[in-house]
DNA sequence: GTCGGCAAAATTGTCAACAATAATGGCGCA
DNA sequence: TGCGCCATTATTGTTGACAATTTTGCCGAC
């Protein structure tokens, strides 16, 4: 139960929310998942499900399909359903997709960004100045996350857009062990100044290539923090 | 009725299919999606399929859900469901991030293929000159499809590759609608054998180039048949 | 003649019980 | 004692009926 990274930073917008009795028991397990009060390969029960959130089977069996659409989940027939593991490989894939989609996103922020906000921009990127001075890695993180949102928004590449956000919420664990890493903030926070001022400077080509410097970077620590933590979970049995 | 183009190719290597009576459902209701025999629009009431197939109304029911989140098909809450018109601007949103997603599968296909693949290639590069000199314009989209495809599984790049194969479905149309516009064949064959060329020289970078510009000239293309063609299927009214 | 509201119909959302399938444990047999 | 088979249990898949919601058609009032 580590990753307290954001958890409900996602639920104002994340898509679809069938609101109801559905809607409640999937934000709760996913939030569950995202938390991580339910950890990477733990079996979700339809029936214990039911019972720890007041709402019918159905009800239930609706939001794993969901959450499994979301890939935060794996169903097999007739074997029920658990908590996806994402092994180190596919947190690779992941951000290797996340790169070029980034920097399309990026790229067309460079072109659509308006005064205002930039000004915002600017305020993210002297906000993670001084989280990493004062050593504030939490914060950092959060401030990450919302720099990272805000040039999708601003690229309005909504097809983009919308698989990002659900690769990020599949990578949350290991996303949350790359800030723990220590030195790692010194790391990456030039390279999210190259990015707000690249978009800054209007400049799509410069965006997009600073976006896949980061991403690069991010990919190389990932691989290399492999063994130092504890667990890269992967594909072990429960 | 019209877009025949390929319908059932992807049937064997589509994502998810829970086999038994709720996939059988699943599979019609795509296939009819794909195949135009479903119009942009049209409402799909459950009730009715459950009677066209015959399946029990909750088969129906996980199906649309399924599909809405393959993008085929657009829900809303006690609304129901409708297959999803995917306008125009949607259709190059599209295409933007398939050019980028491409261009990494290519590149990393540019790495790892093998011989025999490389061969492949080659046959489906000579088979696409035959097409185009004998006019056969069925024959040319269908190479199309078998070349992007054989490239994103080159490239075995899993997260992308399932990406795109979701996007792929969603734009059949408007990737039709190109298919039939005269001239277009001879304006994307040599786009096409620049990518195998590229691939085969186990140049990534180049082959991420090439397949950049062929999907330029496909946005292109497609924002400029706008108004010829008859209907940009947008947001019309039923 | 048209607009607002009300009732009926159509359609989806929800639920609880039943059937089918896979996992578990025990028993006999070698 | 170890292995394979069968009954039991746990869990998911499916079905039909009921409730809630939205849409449609109708009627009267202005």
């Amino acid at each position: 139960m580590e990753p307290t990274v954001d958890a409900n930073a996602n639920a104002s917008e994340n898509a679809v929310r069938p609101a109801g009795a559905a809607g409640f028991v999937l934000d709760g397990i996913r939030e569950a998942i995202l938390s991580g009060e339910f950890v990477p390969n733990q079996r979700l029960v339809e029936a214990d499900l039911s019972e720890q959130f007041v709402a019918s089977r159905a009800a239930v069996r609706t939001a794993l399909l969901q959450l499994a659409h979301e890939g935060l989940v794996e169903r097999v027939q007739n074997r029920g359903a658990r908590v996806r593991a994402v092994s180190l490989a596919e947190a690779i894939e992941i951000c290797e997709v996340r790169m070029v989609l980034e920097g399309l996103c990026a790229a067309k922020a460079a072109e659509r960004i308006t005064a205002a906000e930039g000004v915002e921009l600017d305020g993210i990127g002297a906000a993670m100045c001084a989280a990493v001075s004062a050593g504030d890695v939490l914060g950092y993180s959060r401030l990450n996350e919302r720099l990272h949102r805000r040039v999708r928004e601003i690229g309005a590449q909504r097809t983009a857009a919308t698989v990002l956000e659900r690769l990020r919420a599949q990578s949350v664990r290991h996303q949350f062990r790359l800030a723990m890493q220590p030195g790692r903030p010194t790391e990456s926070l030039p390279e999210h100044l190259a990015i707000i001022a690249a978009i800054r400077a209007n400049d799509p080509r410069a965006a997009e290539l600073a976006v896949h410097a980061h991403l690069r970077s991010v990919i190389h620590a990932l691989a290399g923090a492999e063994e130092h933590t504890g667990a890269a979970n992967g594909r072990d049995s429960s």
